[in-house]
DNA sequence: GTCTATAGTGCGATAGAC
DNA sequence: GTCTATCGCACTATAGAC
């Protein structure tokens, strides 16, 4: 099977989504964040968006679809900003563009993106999903280059849950997005000893 | 029982545990991590002990009161470290102590650590426990000192969620715990401004 | 695309025997 | 400290009307 043959059998690229599947979504993964996926019922899903049960049915036909589409939405949003950044020509430009796009994305969405990289139920779905482990290559190539010793592997995970798992914590709490944006993006580049 | 009466209801000091409730506590703490909190019923503790659902409510007659013991049991591990760390006399010292102390912590206890952190049911019972708010304080205390401005915060956020959320990203599964925690302390280290 | 209605299962929690 | 047995409820999922 070809490369892009087994790509489209995994996850077929962006996944189209309707006007109906779109509130879904949304809706799964605000409630995800607020009582994470095992806590989250159908119920719940079908109450914020103001349907019964048989139409979230009718759109996903099991709540692991839910999760994994809900998972897939929010790993497009990252696929994203490694596009976006690979389009820079030099090295040390994509680098930067990669890290004040993944700072911006974790500010823009403080509620999801943490839920989505800690929940041990979605860390389950990603851990046998080849577009999840992709992204996660072309993460750590970007940001480390080819390096592959125990240094670049603990400073690679460390810089991604810095900054996603720092978005959600108290100490952060009563900060505007403009000022954790660039306090986060600062920091970040300092701690792969980027120029400020 | 609502998070904010289980809160107020939590006791300071070290919390005493019987040998039924430490086997109850200590099974929660791995299905939470697997499964999330949401998604562990009573059942499944029970049955992870070899025990019925009415000797778990034996020991604990809430659910809730349950996840306040887990909660509160990891958190007196990162308490002891904190008190360790501050028995130093030079701040400099107490700060490296504290570093060494809960990397070695959240590698010790890699599955348990991030779950107790990031899970959205516990966050809601930490969110409103006078305990939890004071060990986060001594922590800050001590890793930035009196600085409150946004900097300070959102360093300590970050170090607090790379360390945590680190040990359990799968970039690190295939390294053995000492290699671990030797980076991590590295790494750690120069994101302070600590002499390596 | 959404509804009502329902099947079958597992949930948290309780009562009372040993 | 553990058991059996049970309650009432919420859950995932399905069938069929509109």
């Amino acid at each position: 099977m070809s490369p892009a043959r087994a790509a489209a059998a995994s996850s077929p690229g962006p996944v189209e989504v309707s006007a109906a599947q779109g509130r879904i979504i949304a809706a799964a993964l605000d409630l995800f964040a607020r009582h994470g996926v095992g806590g989250t019922s159908l119920q719940m899903i079908a109450d914020e968006i103001g349907v019964t049960k048989a139409a979230v049915y009718h759109q996903y036909s099991t709540k692991d679809a839910i999760i994994l589409a809900a998972a897939e939405a929010e790993l497009s949003r990252l696929e994203a900003v490694i596009d976006a950044a690979e389009a820079e020509r030099a090295p040390r430009l994509a680098r930067d563009a990669l890290l004040s796009g993944i700072v911006a994305l974790a500010v823009a969405r403080r509620r999801t993106v943490a839920t989505i990289l800690s929940d041990p139920v979605i860390g389950a779905f990603f851990a046998e999903d080849d577009r999840f482990r992709r992204v996660m290559h072309r993460l750590r190539r970007m940001l480390v280059g080819d390096e592959v010793g125990p240094e670049a592997r603990v400073r690679t995970a460390m810089l991604i849950a810095a900054i996603s798992g720092a978005v959600t914590h108290p100490f952060v709490a009563g900060l505007d997005d403009e000022a954790l944006r660039a306090q986060l993006l600062r920091l970040g580049r300092r701690f792969l000893g980027l120029p400020a």
